[in-house]
DNA sequence: ACATCTAGACGACGGCTGTCGTTTTATAGA
DNA sequence: TCTATAAAACGACAGCCGTCGTCTAGATGT
């Protein structure tokens, strides 16, 4: 019976839901998530356990509720938009993204022990990029006849992947290199549906 | 204590692990993943329940093992191979994904309910798309600096990203033309790390 | 200030999970 | 062929999951 997440009016679920995200987060400093039960989650946030379903299906759908948050929070804290195909924008993302990665791994340790579950983090951060990515890139089928949406789509799990890997395998590059490669990658991808000519003379700069 | 999943010699081990892959291919052509309990899959499987945890550690595990089993027998059934930035190659990668998500929603029927457990198929299936790529893009950073492996990753995604858009979005145009746009689409990328002039070539041809 | 609405508390339920130790069975190698 | 190895069967266990129905309390709107 959950109800949707994002524009909660009534301020009783939105502090039920704040403890329980809190909740979550502050086990998962010292678990990794499949060792989190729900019970767990309930007593730390003072809530009772059947309470925790009238809010979330399970846990996984908390734990992809407080990734999305997270990086939306991120996001708007920074006032990153994505509107065209300005490839600073791109960069900002793939910045928050890579920084997002950070902060879960570090002080908010959302990904403390490398779970099986990390596709369900991964699967939460990809779409919240389309999201960004979304509002710059409009998903109409326009003159171009490419479609936005595979675009987007492409750009999103691109970036994403990329980024991980970066994370992965930790001390390859200083971010800002990264940061530098990723958008380079992306570029072409992100200005297939419009606004070719800057781009083009962008990628060919050395 | 389950052991690596490939080459295995034992007969018995891979007569279980069939059985038990069987077994829950069976029964996701009526229900979704997350309706099917470990108890359904042994049972169907004439197995003990404590055996399925000799070699996975839990259902998600198989599920797992079972989508990067199928597709890389989807794969070297048609003899696909990823061997340099050929974009027929790049081309029959893109296809073989999207026949693979035709085949498991279908006949197969792994992923009949959309899930939310989703994302761990996702993952399953881009990790195996970028075991074919790696296998044509050589990881170790050469001359151009630039890193095999975060082409691959960002390469890997974007295709899965695009083509489970295109996939999720049914009816908005035939496979080729898919297959075609993210092809043009993924070029630039995959060609990022070496043999770009064939590629830009073909990338302002019609 | 009051009546109404509804989130949340609570206890209980059957079912599934993951693990353990022991026993049985069949493969692999000498 | 015979023996050592190890996979699988089996039963049992505590613990967690998801759901239900009922009841309380506090927020909402008039």
């Amino acid at each position: 019976m959950p109800i949707s997440d994002c524009e909660v009016r009534d301020p009783r679920i939105r502090r039920t839901r704040q403890l329980l995200q809190g909740a979550l987060q502050e086990l998962m400093r010292t678990k990794s998530f499949d060792e989190v039960s729900v019970q767990d989650i309930t007593d730390t946030a003072t809530v009772n356990r059947a309470t925790f379903y009238d809010h979330y299906n399970d846990k996984f759908a908390l734990l992809d509720a407080m990734v999305a948050g997270g990086f939306h929070k991120l996001l708007s804290e920074r006032a990153v938009r994505y509107d065209g195909s300005c490839p600073s924008a791109a960069s900002a993302v793939i910045l928050a993204t890579s920084d997002y990665l950070l902060q879960m791994a570090s002080h908010e340790g959302v990904c403390q022990k490398q779970s099986a579950f990390q596709p369900l983090v991964d699967g939460a951060i990809v779409r919240a990029i389309g999201r960004v990515l979304a509002e710059g890139i409009p998903g109409n089928e326009d003159e171009t006849g490419l479609g936005g949406g595979m675009i987007v789509a492409a750009a999103s799990w691109a970036i994403y992947g990329a980024v991980k890997e970066w994370f992965d395998a930790q001390g390859r590059c200083p971010v800002n290199e990264m940061v530098e490669r990723v958008t380079k990658l992306m570029v072409p991808v992100l200005s297939a549906g419009g606004a070719p000519e800057e781009m083009h003379a962008l990628q060919s700069a050395p």
